[in-house]
DNA sequence: TTATATTTGACAGCAAATGACAAGCCATAG
DNA sequence: CTATGGCTTGTCATTTGCTGTCAAATATAA
């Protein structure tokens, strides 16, 4: 469940609202062909640009980060044996602040 | 208990087999400099580079893969407020493979 | 066909990573 | 003190990899 990636999710965004490629890439000041590449995957998303994304999607900004982020840690991980190991090992780290 | 960082991990690994940066550095086939930035986390390890450090300082290869790979995540969600949720949700999408 | 939406590949420009080198620091031995 | 050995630091050239644009291709519809 919801375990889309990241271009999947805004591009369901985007078609469930009827927005048009056109029209997010002009409200994040890029090419229509690159925001195109971000819902296929073949690009990622600067920072920057999920922040607007969430705002032109109407999607709560937390909930897109996550996804972001978590395919930007797939990246990492994904072919790796020891990535869960990797994950929990980082989870430890981070809640001890 | 064992939270320290790669560099940390291998710098305490080389002197507890009192061994010089000189030769991990010729272990690994680069200069001196770069090793000893790498220890203090100023710059960081190739792939390769962790395999190579893994046989020649007697760690299981995946034990410091693990802390390597910790790493890299960090450095992408530290600093990131919705990182546990990330992290969380990539768990989940590993395990379902 | 014509118009509109999206995709694709190639590219220039820029930023970040990589590793080498030389000079410097610091401790210790002589 | 001077010399040596180990490590660190800053700078640099080169490579690698992003970022976004453009033009052409494809698709879908009217």
């Amino acid at each position: 469940m919801s375990d889309k990636t990241f271009g999947e999710t805004i591009r369901a965004l985007r078609e469930s609202k009827g927005l048009l490629l056109r029209q997010v890439a002009a409200a994040l000041e890029i090419d229509t062909a690159l925001i195109s590449k971000i819902e296929r995957g073949e690009r990622t998303a600067q920072r920057e640009q999920v922040s607007k994304l969430a705002a032109m999607l109407e999607i709560e900004e937390e909930r897109l980060m996550v996804i972001w982020l978590s395919d930007k840690i797939m990246n990492i991980v994904e072919e790796e044996p020891a990535a869960y190991k990797a994950l929990k090992k980082t989870e430890k780290r981070i809640t001890k602040n």
